[in-house]
Parts: structure tokens; sequence; C-alpha cells
DNA sequence: AGGTATTCACATGAAACTATTCTCTGAGTTAGG
DNA sequence: TAACTCAGAGAATAGTTTCATGTGAATACCTGT
């Protein structure tokens, strides 16, 4: 009998009355026709054609909130010019694409020289090698014949953040160092300060070209979302407004046309699982939620135990403040009021050491857990403030950031963690 | 009253330490000739 | 004697701890009126 259901659920998949490729809408997809970046992209072409006639162009940077093209751009840019080289073929010509930012490789210099070299086709230990070995293996592989290099570093302020920027120096240094070869650096970057950072000495030795990109606007991730969506859901499928919606949304959201074209995905993931045959706007409501849920919840997962166990103590802490708050508010003007109570380093602190009291986990030090609220606020998940109380000392404020419902599925996840181990 | 000086309860920084991962090297061991 | 194993030295990283210094403003303490 069951059977039969299973053959239903899978019919009804099968006849997939929406997508028509859902790849269309993945974040990684590369679409054919660049929208509203023609500028950006002509200028980085401009930048970078000298590389075709052999010659070293300027390194550039490229810089724009996520979601707003600049990868793709370069990609592109990048093919033109490799089909270009390949045509007149006179000199080697080597683009490498490079995401800081992937988990692995992301916080190291070494780690980002290994994934260069291994790009180069060479191969480099994870581990145990000087980090001048790695350089000089580097320039090696680089230097074993005439070509020009072009390196694309993606979410270059994340790295330059974590090391120093001597990374930057001693890759721009690298040039005098190869006898053969060239290499030039195109960074790009999510922070428009991100070069007011770097120490003036590397910056002038960069002697660098910039690009901006803006965000898109509502209307220009209307058409981007369109033109897509025709390609991806069949005819007739979405319903009026719903575009627009998902392109109003994501204008707020800094114009970020990858969420938008999440948004519009998960919003048909959404209709198809409803069995659903058009999609409705309020879908997009729906998804929006969803993304928000997912990516918080993702978070807190994958945090290590302490972290969770912070989190916890903050969590338990503002309930209980919470309650109390309310009973004193009932009780003066009879009014059920949720405000969100504040509360206190100290106060998570010593809630914290007991909590690890019970479950027999070491606690760590003051001054650790000071830091790992901080970096719950850079994740957003919680709002902090330092504030001072005069005599009363001076502390974080500490607010949470997330839907209570949210909290909630937190509260499971954590406590899930707890019990098992 | 008005102005300094204190003081609280942490914040913030820097350095040092720990555990773990991984390579590389050379000493010792082994097996086969 | 060549091949193999295995311990130890070094490097690098993440996650801490230790030690030191900084800090905003409510309060305590003066000062002179």
């Amino acid at each position: 009998m069951i059977n039969l259901e299973i053959e239903q659920i899978f019919d009804s998949f099968d006849k997939n009355t929406i997508f028509k490729d859902k790849s269309l809408l993945q974040s990684n997809h590369k679409p054919e026709e660049i929208l509203h970046r023609r500028q950006q992209i002509k200028q980085i072409a401009s930048i970078l054609a000298p590389i075709l006639r052999g010659e070293k162009t300027s390194n550039l940077f490229l810089y724009g909130k996520t979601g707003s093209g600049k990868t793709l751009s370069v990609q592109y840019v990048q093919e033109q010019l490799l089909k270009r080289a390949k045509e007149n073929n006179k000199y080697k010509l080597r683009i490498e694409y490079l995401n800081c930012k992937l988990k692995k490789i992301s916080d190291t210099e070494y780690r980002i020289l290994a994934e260069l070299i291994k790009k180069m086709g060479g191969s480099v230990p994870d581990t145990g090698l000087p980090t001048q070995a790695v350089y000089s293996k580097f320039i090696e592989i680089i230097d074993s014949e005439k070509q020009l290099i072009v390196l694309i570093l993606d979410e270059i302020d994340q790295t330059v953040k974590k090391i120093s920027s001597d990374f930057l120096y001693n890759l721009t240094r690298m040039n005098s160092e190869l006898s053969k070869s060239q290499i030039c650096i195109v960074g790009i970057s999510n922070d428009l300060t991100f070069l007011d950072q770097v120490d003036p000495r590397v910056k002038s030795s960069l002697s660098e070209e910039e690009i901006v990109f803006p965000p898109y606007n509502a209307l220009q991730l209307k058409d981007i979302l369109n033109n897509r969506a025709k390609l991806a859901f069949k005819e007739g499928i979405i319903e009026e407004g719903v575009v627009e919606k998902c392109a109003a949304f994501a204008a707020r959201e800094h114009g970020d046309a990858r969420r938008a074209l999440d948004l519009l995905r998960i919003a048909g993931e959404l209709t198809e699982r409803d069995n659903s045959k058009k999609i409705k706007l309020k879908y997009i409501d729906e998804a929006n939620e969803k993304i928000e849920k997912d990516k918080i919840l993702d978070i807190i997962s994958l945090e290590p135990k302490q972290f969770q166990l912070v989190l916890y103590s903050i969590i338990k802490l503002s309930e209980q403040k919470n309650k109390e708050g309310k009973r004193q508010l009932q009780l003066t003007k009879g009014t059920a009021f949720s405000s969100k109570e504040p509360i206190f380093t100290g106060d998570v602190y010593n809630f914290y050491q007991e909590l690890c009291l019970k479950n027999k986990i070491d606690a760590l030090t003051q001054r650790r857990v000071s830091d790992i609220i901080q970096e719950f606020d850079m994740l957003g998940i919680i709002n902090v403030r330092v504030i001072s109380k005069g005599r009363g000392g001076r502390m974080r404020e500490i607010k949470l950031a997330i839907p209570r419902l949210i909290v909630e599925k937190a509260k499971e996840i954590i406590q899930g963690v707890l019990n098992y181990v």
C-alpha cells in the first residue's frame, strides 16, 4: 500500500510542474549575458587588455557588496581573454581564480600559496614546511617558463584582515624575483574601505586601479530575475508581482542579486512542495523566512560546543529577564509588554560557569568568553553594545537579535548537543 | 555648586602556551643475497 | 646492503590562557563661595 503513496509522491515530483531548469537559479550558475554590468566589464577589459600583448598591467581591485556581480564579471573577462590569447598564441597566459574565503583555504598565507601552487600543477604538503619554502616553490613553479600570470583573488579583504597586509606586499614584491614571468593581481573585495586599512607603503607598491560595483537597484534586479526566470520556470507559472517582490526584498539587502535568485528558487521549491500550480506572493515571504532561519540555525549548529554553551546562557538569561520584566510590568501597570531586557557580560559568564559545572565541561576564561560574545555579535546572532555604568563598571550590553521562533529551535539544537555528550 | 579624582567591572591587546597535524631526517631494524 | 620502520625535530594552526593596560561615567571627595 505504501508503495502506492510513494509512487504518487514520485509521480507528482516527476511531473515537475514548476521548474524547467532549476540550475539556472543556483548561485553558481554563470549566465551567458551579464545584465547591467556592461560598464564595469568594459573597464576591466580595458585595464587588462595589455596582457594580450604580453605586457604587465596594473594591479586591479574590484569593490562591491556581495551579489553585485563582481566575480561574474571578472570571470567573464577571464574567459574572453583566454580565448583571445589562444587565438594569437604569442605569449603564454595563465589566469587563476581563487576564492580566498573557501573554508579550507581562508585564513593563512601558507594555505593560499599552497592552493595556488596546486592550481599551477605543483603540490605542497598541508603543513610542515616553512612558509618561506612555500614561497620559493611558488616562484620556482611560475618562473619555470616564460608566462604571464593573472591571479584573481576573491574576497581578499577577509584574508588581509586575518593575516596582515604583508601578504599583499609579498605578492607585489614577487615580480622582482621573477626573471621570466610576471604576475598581476586582481583583488576582489566586499569591503569598500578595504584599501584604506592597508599600510600605505604596501598600497603604493600595488600601484592599483580600482573599479567599484554599485549595488543593483530594484529595477535592475527585476531585469535579471526576469531573464533567468524565463528559462528556469515553465511558462505562466509565476504570478503577477512575484518577481517584483523578490527584487524589492533583495534591493533592501544592498541589492544582492544572489539573494534575489535564492529567494526565487526557494519560493519555487516551496511551491512545488505545496503542490501548488503557481508561485504566489506568499511563497516569497516564506522563502525569505526560510533563508534567514536556515542561515542562523546553520551557523549555530556548526559552532563549537563552548560557543553553543555561551549562546545557551545568553538565551536562558534573556528569557529569565524577560519574564521578570513582564511580571514587574504586569504588577505595576498590568500590561504585558515584552521588551527585550538586556543582559550583561558578568551574568553570562556566571551562568556559563554553572552550566559547565553541571555538564562536567571545562569552563573557559572570562577573557575568552568575552571574545566569543563578540564573535556572536559579528555573526548577527546577538546585538552588543559596550556601556559604562559609571561606578558599576563597564561591560557589554547583550540582546538577542534573532526571532523567538528561531530561538526555540536553537535551544533544541544546543540541548541536543549537550545531552548527547 | 562646581570641579577633580576614584573606582568599578569589565574591555581590549599582546604574548605565550598547548595540542594537533604534518613533513623530513636519520638511526636502527630487517630480510634477502 | 637496500628497504623499511619509527622516533624525534621542526613548522604551522587553532584555540586558549596569562599578564597588562585601557576606559566611560556614576560616585566620592574637595574647594571655594
